[in-house]
DNA sequence: AATGTGACATACC
DNA sequence: TGGTATGCCACAT
């Protein structure tokens, strides 16, 4: 019975699972998509980022990145240095835009969750 | 109402 | 080995 609260089940899947994301660690879009069960809808996720700021909730969309461990999104903040400096501000070392030792930052929500597949 | 776009990722050549 | 092309779904204009 979809009472049309379900027209944005994807983007909320998606806002729900970055809300998830422990503090200091980061996850990556094909992560979250795949996550979704949608591995080729990484797209949608960061699209989801751009409008997570007309969200009713906050989300942590500085703790997304790329595949490459870049700060994509970083130019869509307030300034291109928000989503650094929050990072930062998180414990995570930040130099480049790039996020160093990502892979031991990297937050899985397939594996955390302990998704059944 | 329809079209284009988008903070990615993967596959193929 | 890198570059090109495509897929995906919802939002914005």
């Amino acid at each position: 019975m979809r009472k049309g609260s379900d027209k944005t089940d994807f983007f909320e899947q998606v806002f729900s699972v970055v809300c998830l994301i422990p503090f200091g660690r980061i996850t990556t879009y094909g992560a979250i998509a795949r996550y979704l069960g949608s591995p080729q809808s990484s797209r949608l996720v960061g699209w989801a980022m751009n409008v997570s700021h007309t969200y009713k909730e906050f989300v942590p969309a500085h703790r997304v990145v790329n595949r490459n461990g870049l700060l994509s999104g970083k130019h869509h903040f307030d300034t291109p240095i928000t989503m650094q400096q929050l990072l930062e501000n998180e414990g995570i070392e930040v130099e480049d835009d790039r996020i160093i030792n990502f892979r031991k930052h990297f937050w899985d929500p397939g594996v955390e969750l302990d998704r059944d597949f």
